[in-house]
DNA sequence: CCTCTCGTGTATACGCTGTATACATTTGAT
DNA sequence: ATCAAATGTATACAGCGTATACACGAGAGG
């Protein structure tokens, strides 16, 4: 098991050494997995690479969990910064892009165990960026701390599945399409699944919508019904039809409505049609 | 590496044998994962556990990688029914919650991995359930799919905090409270991190939020608004009333309202009693 | 009834993993 | 110069998944 305060100590104060070092171990650990996932990450294959024996690693790091979260932390230095944006909201999907892309550099990143791990100065870093972006909402403490954490959740579970079908063409060479394809005996069986089949029919598999950028837009939709009910925007009750500016009751989200009436709402229509 | 045409087989079309069965190992892997995640799966320790060698089960399973598929769909099996609900964001919420449950007694389910996972009879049914309700949305069919994938996707990504803490906590016997009351010697460093700082002050972490049923409402939330912006629109102002025939606003969700008023709505009731 | 094949279970062994232990060497401070 | 601490090495152990070769029993065909 890990020791925390070990971990601890190593990430926030490295010192550095002669010969082999702590940085040399943890650079050459990270080139191995970018390459070959966490899988390819054996303390012999490091070594082997530094031209040391295996065990000598074990004088600069207490075990393998705590080199992982060496690892971690080194990547995640390399964040680049994030340019400032027009709103939370297009600062937020930035950096769930940057995160995405970031993945993408270093899958390996996702199939490191998730619990417990101590932050290094790196990551606490991009989580105060990410909290001071979100606090501009006005949403009090706790949510915005919820929202952070939803935000990286989301951000990772997509990649887990962008990064595990490109790990996995990668390993095998054979494209994801071909994979699926190559399921007949599967198929086979499908038939007698109604919906399934209808949705397929209806060609619902046809150009399926990219998840991240999909998800991402209906995690962002939330978070945003939650900043106008949270912070009782004033627009709410005050919004006006953009037709004949009468007055309208928002949606039940908080969501303005743009239109007072289905006849302005079409009238709008036919002048956007000419 | 995974065979998948031997794992639709086996998935699909399992025959009964005698003595040692397919069936028996994978129930008895089941046991060892339900009790110490998958790392305590092992085929000695199940081979041992049945009183064979462990050559044996090599007999009737090709590998490791294909028991975890039938691991897998012999326990999406156990699923229960979701008793029906009013509209399809409580159903799917109902669902999510049931998809929680269900990792917290399989956690091992989070370990294993995601890509080109063979479906098995009982994760087609599941998905075809989801798909059935997630269309009553009136959504297209690609969205449609979008939307069950996301949700299936957030519901994974929360169970897994939540599982991987409770595992940690299993394992090494110290709660997670405990743990990361333990890190002082990480806090000293945190003091340089104003909106870390203040939002801490402010009580932003007394009581976190519980991030399951917080993103939840988020991720439900931006369904909605998506419900709204691609379906509503139309059928909110043609829904009519069905006892008096009177146009009625639909319903947040999209959904449309049966009734004009509360004494029509009265006025069928009275009726249907007689 | 004999034989022969095939399904099933066993025994042994290989290469891989993380790391405990004991020993050797180098280095820096006194 | 001496001595202790830091650093690197060699060997070994327990565990893993699984390839290979062999043994045994039941059922089929002659």
């Amino acid at each position: 098991m890990v020791d925390p305060e070990r971990s601890t100590e190593l990430l926030w104060g490295r010192r550095p050494g002669r010969g082999l070092t702590l940085e040399r171990i943890v650079r050459t650990a990270i080139e191995l997995a970018d390459a070959g996932g966490l899988a390819a990450v054996s303390m012999r294959r490091i070594a082997e690479r530094l031209g040391f024996t295996t065990m000598a690693l074990y004088r600069h790091v207490p075990g393998k969990a705590e080199l992982i979260d060496l690892m971690r932390d080194e990547v995640i230095g390399e964040a680049e910064e994030i340019r400032p944006q027009e709103g939370w909201r297009a600062e937020v999907e930035a950096w769930a892009r940057a995160q995405l892309a970031f993945y993408r550099r270093h899958p390996w990143m996702i199939e490191s165990p998730g619990a417990r791990r101590v932050p290094g100065p790196n990551a606490v870093a991009a989580f105060e960026w990410a909290l001071e972006t979100v606090s501009r909402t006005g949403l009090p403490p706790t949510e915005v701390v919820a929202v952070v954490t939803m935000v990286g959740t989301f951000v990772e579970s997509a990649a887990r599945q962008v990064v595990e079908t490109e790990l996995a063409e990668r390993r095998t060479g054979v494209s994801e399409q071909e994979w699926w394809g190559a399921r007949d005996s599967l198929y086979a069986h499908l038939d007698r699944y109604p919906t399934l089949n209808r949705i397929y029919l209806d060609g619902g598999y046809d150009a399926p919508l990219d998840p991240f950028e999909f998800g991402l837009q209906r995690v962002l939709d939330g978070i945003e019904v939650l900043v106008r009910d949270e912070t009782g925007d004033e627009r709410r009750d005050e919004s006006r039809c953009v037709v004949c500016g009468e007055a309208v009751a928002a949606a039940a989200t908080g969501r303005p409505r743009d239109y007072c009436s289905r006849a302005c709402r079409q009238r709008a229509y036919r002048k956007r049609k000419g």
